[in-house]
DNA sequence: ACAGAAACATACTGATCGGTATGTTGTCAA
DNA sequence: TTGACAACATACCGATCAGTATGTTTCTGT
C-alpha cells in the first residue's frame, strides 16, 4: 500500500455517506440527527456508516472538511487573479454567495457547530479536530482579510475597522444559508441574481458606489 | 383569578428558569442540552422546570417568546419615532444592533432552531408553536421592511430587490452573535463602535453615503 | 392553629441512540 | 477452489435523558 493507494480519491461509498450525513444535519442539525437516521436515509444501515467512520464527531469532521475544500476551490481561481482589490473582491464575493447557495447541505454543518466551538460545546467534539477546523477557517477568512487589506490600503475602501468588516462581509456573504431555499419552480438565474445584489450590498458596505 | 392576576409580570423564580435555559442553550445547543443541565445550572432540580414548563420544547418556546419582546422592545421606539427613513433606519439598526449584543443567550436560542423550521425538523417541535413564531418573527421584519421601503420609494436607499435588502440588513445586524463574546478586559465603548460601525456598513450597503 | 396549595426535591421508567460484537455475502488474487 | 479480506447487515448493550409519580417543606388564607 504506498502513497497512491492511501491518497486514492473518495470511492463512491464514502462520498455516499458524507452526502447523507450532510443532509441530514442540515434537517435536523447535529445533535438532532441519529445515525440510524443517517443509514435511513442511503437506504442503508449503521453498519456501512462505521465502516468508513469510526464515530458520529468523526462523521462531522469529515463532512466540515469537504466543506472547507469546496469552499477554497470556489475562491481561489478569484484570488489568484491579478486584478486590483475592488474587482477581485467582487470576484470572490460572487464566487462565495453562489458556492453557499449551491452546496446548502455541507455549509448548514459547517455553522451547525461552529457556534458551540466558539463557546464551550461538548468535550468529546472539542478536543479533536478544533484547532485543526480553527486554522482552516483562519486561512480562508485570511483570504479576504488581505484584499480588504490591500483596498483599505490603496483608498478603494473605505474600512474603520478591518476585522469588523471582515465579519460584515463575510457574514452577509454566507446569509443565504438562513433564508434562500431553492425552488422547483424558481427562474434560472435566481441565485445568479441574489449573489450580484449581495455583492453590491457587500461592495456598498466598504464605501464603493455603484 | 381575574385577568390582572393571571397577566402579573413573571416572578423571580421561572425568569431564573428562563435565564438557565437561555444560558444552557447557547452553550450547548438546544438538542445538546438535557433538562438536567438546565436545571444543575441553577443549583436546582427537574422539579423546579417541570412546576413551571409543562415540557422541554414549551421551554424553548418561552426563550423565544422573551427573546422576540426584548427585539421588539428595543427597535419600537425608534420606530415610533418621526424622522425620515435614514435616520430612522440607523436609530433602528443601532439599537438592535446593541441589543444583539447584550442579550446574546435568548437571541442565541433564537437562532439555534430557526433554521430547522425553516426545513423539516423534528415534527413534535414544530407543530405547536410554529406558526406563532413565524408569525412574531415577520412582524418584527415588517418593521424593517416598512423603513426600507419608505426610503426605496424617496429614493434615499437604492435597492434592487427589497426583499434581499431586507435579509441582508438583518443578517449583518444580527450577525455579532456568531463572533462576538463580550470580555472582561475590553474597552467600555466596545459595543457602541461595533454597532456604529455595523450600522454605518448597513447604510452604505444600502447606497447611503457617509 | 391548621388545612391546603404552592414550590420544589427525589426516585423511577421507557425510549432513544452511540457504539460494539458478530454474522453474511461478494470479490479477487494465488 | 479457496481463503482472506472488504463491505456491509443484524443484533445487542449501556448510557443518557424527557417525562412522571410521589414525596417533603414552606407559605398563606381563614
Amino acid at each position: 500500500m504506498n502513497a497512491q493507494t492511501a491518497l486514492k480519491p473518495a470511492k463512491a461509498a464514502p462520498k455516499q455517506v458524507l452526502d447523507a450525513a450532510a443532509s441530514c444535519f442540515m434537517e435536523k442539525g447535529y445533535a438532532g440527527t441519529s445515525l440510524d437516521d443517517v443509514a435511513r436515509h442511503m437506504g442503508a444501515t449503521k453498519g456501512r456508516i462505521y465502516h468508513y467512520f469510526s464515530s458520529k464527531s468523526e462523521l462531522l469532521h469529515a463532512v466540515r472538511k469537504r466543506a472547507m475544500e469546496i469552499n477554497f476551490a470556489a475562491i481561489t481561481p478569484a484570488f489568484d487573479s491579478e486584478e486590483g482589490p475592488v474587482e477581485k473582491l467582487r470576484a470572490m464575493a460572487r464566487a462565495h454567495a453562489l458556492n453557499m447557495m449551491r452546496e446548502q447541505a455541507y455549509q448548514q454543518a459547517l455553522f451547525d457547530r461552529l457556534n458551540l466551538h466558539i463557546t464551550g460545546g461538548n468535550r468529546a467534539d472539542r478536543d479533536v479536530w478544533r484547532e485543526e477546523f480553527m486554522s482552516d477557517r483562519r486561512a480562508f477568512e485570511d483570504m479576504f482579510r488581505a484584499v480588504l487589506a490591500e483596498g483599505q490600503a490603496s483608498g478603494a475602501f473605505k474600512i474603520r475597522t478591518l476585522s469588523y468588516a471582515l465579519h460584515a462581509v463575510i457574514t452577509m456573504l454566507n446569509s443565504t444559508i438562513s433564508w434562500y431555499r431553492p425552488r422547483a419552480d424558481e427562474p434560472e438565474n435566481t441565485q445568479a441574481q441574489i449573489a450580484d445584489e449581495l455583492v453590491n450590498m457587500t461592495l456598498g458596505a466598504l464605501g464603493v458606489n455603484t
